[in-house]
DNA sequence: ATAACTTTGTGTCAAATCAACACAAACAAG
DNA sequence: CTTGTTTGTGTTGATTTGACACAAAGTTAT
C-alpha cells in the first residue's frame, strides 16, 4: 500500500518505554546511540513505522529485533507531534509502553550488549529527543492504571506471593501501603486466586502462591492512596 | 521541514469526535460525505496533517473551516492504525476529541449546511470508515473522565446551575445520580464556586449560579457509580 | 390572599468502607 | 525451646456513602 495522496508527510515512529522489574526495583530499558543525533546518549528503544505494520508489529520488531523478547504487554501510550522533536526533520512518534516479566527480564540482563541498558526510574540518565517528556507520561500512566486494572501482574512471575505484589505496588506507586489493607482489597477485587501452594526459601513463614484470575472479575477494583 | 528517509509513510490525518449538549441531550456533530469513498455517508470530521501543523493546529483547522467553532476543549484519545481502515491507502488517524459550549452550539446550529448536523448519541447514524469505533471509544473517554476530572464544565456556560450540572453528568452517564449526594460530592471537591447571583426565569425556586473554579483544588473528585 | 404544586437547598442517619492497629501462626537460627 | 522475623487473620473507631425527610423559594390556580 502506497499513500494516495500526493503532499508530503511527517514521519512516523514509534517509541517504547519498557519497563522491567527485578531486585526490588522499577526500571525503565534505554538505548545509548551510536549515530547522529544524540549520538552517545540514552534513548528510549523505537522504530520507524513500515508500510505494513501495524502499531504493535512495530513494537514488536523492536521488541524482538533490538531486545531480544517474546510476548510481552503492550498499551498505547500518547502520540507526540511537537514539530522539532526530530532534529532530523518532522516525526510523529506513536509511543508506547511495555510490560516484561521477569523471564524476559533476566534474558536481556544477561546477554546484554553495553549499549543496552536497565536504568532504576529514579536514576535516568538525560535522554534524547523528547523521551524524557515520554517516559514521565509512561510513569504516570502506569500509576494511574494500577489502582484501578489489574496490570501489575505483567511484571511478576505466573505465581507470585502477596508480600510480592505488595512492595510491587509500593515500588511502582512510590509510596508505602498498609500491608493488610492491600491484601484486603487485592482479596475482595477477586483478581488473583489462591494457588493452595506455598512459595519455599530461604524466609521465615512461607507466603502462600497466588496466580492472576484470568476470567477478570467485574468486581471493582479501585485503591485509594492517601 | 521534510521527511529525512527516503521510504514511504503511511499518511496522517487527525478525526474529530465533537461533542455537545443542549436540551438536555448529549450529541456529536457529524459531517455527510459528498465524495468517495463512502459518499453519502455520515463521518467524523477530520483532515489530513500539513506538514507544519501541530495535531491541535489541524483540529483547529478542521473546527474553524469547516464548522465556524473558535476557542475549544480538544483532548488526544488515540491512535487508529488498522490497514486498511481507509480504502484509498495507508492513512493512520490521530482521534482527538472536543467539548464545545452552548454558545458555539448555537452559532453551528443555526447556520449549518445539510450536510452537517448534530446527532444525539443513542441515535447515531452507520458510519464511514471506522468512525463508529473512533466514537464509542470517544464517549467512553468523556464518560471515565467525567468521574474524576471536572471536563463537564466545558460543555455548559460559564454560569450554570447545579440542576443543570447534574442532568448533564445524568446524561452523559446514563444513568441517574441522587440529586442531593451529587450536589455534596461537587462541592465538596471545590470544583465550582457560588457566584452568589441566581438563575431568573420561568421556573419555580431560582437556583443559584456557579461557575467553574480555575484553579483547581487538589481535593480529589472521584465520583462512584453504582 | 392563600392554598396547592413544583423545584431547589439543607440536613439526617444507618450501612458500608476505610485506616490503623493487635495478635497469632509459621518458619529460621541459636 | 526461646528469640526474632515474616505472613495470615481479625478488630475497631472514624469516615464516607446511599437513601431519605424536610424546609425554603418560587409558580399557578382559586
Amino acid at each position: 500500500m502506497k499513500p494516495f495522496h500526493s503532499y508530503q508527510n511527517p514521519s512516523l515512529a514509534i517509541d517504547l518505554v519498557v519497563f522491567g522489574y527485578q531486585q526490588h526495583t522499577l526500571s525503565v530499558l534505554l538505548l545509548n546511540r551510536n549515530e547522529a543525533p544524540f549520538k552517545d546518549t540514552w534513548t528510549l528503544p523505537g522504530a520507524f513505522l513500515q508500510m505494513e505494520e501495524r502499531f504493535k508489529d512495530t513494537c514488536a520488531r523492536v521488541l524482538k529485533t533490538k531486545l531480544g523478547m517474546d510476548d510481552v504487554y503492550l498499551e498505547q501510550l500518547y502520540s507526540f507531534d511537537e514539530p522539532d522533536r526530530d532534529p532530523r526533520g518532522r516525526v510523529i512518534a506513536v509511543a508506547h509502553y511495555a510490560l516484561i516479566n521477569p523471564k524476559n527480564f533476566a534474558i536481556t540482563a544477561g546477554s546484554m550488549a553495553n549499549d543496552v541498558k536497565w536504568f532504576n526510574i529514579h536514576e535516568m540518565p538525560a535522554l534524547g529527543f523528547d523521551h524524557k517528556t515520554i517516559f514521565t507520561q509512561a510513569l504516570q500512566r502506569l500509576r494511574s492504571k494500577i489502582l484501578y486494572f489489574p496490570v501489575g501482574f505483567e511484571l511478576l512471575d505466573d505465581l507470585f506471593t502477596m508480600p510480592e505484589l505488595h512492595e510491587l505496588y509500593e515500588c511502582i506507586l512510590d509510596i508505602s501501603i498498609d500491608r493488610r489493607n492491600f491484601r484486603r482489597k487485592i482479596l475482595d477485587s477477586q483478581y488473583i486466586i489462591n494457588t493452595g501452594k506455598k512459595r519455599e526459601g530461604l524466609q521465615n513463614r512461607h507466603p502462600d502462591l497466588y496466580k492472576f484470575n484470568k476470567k477478570l472479575p467485574k468486581n471493582a477494583f479501585q485503591l485509594n492512596i492517601n
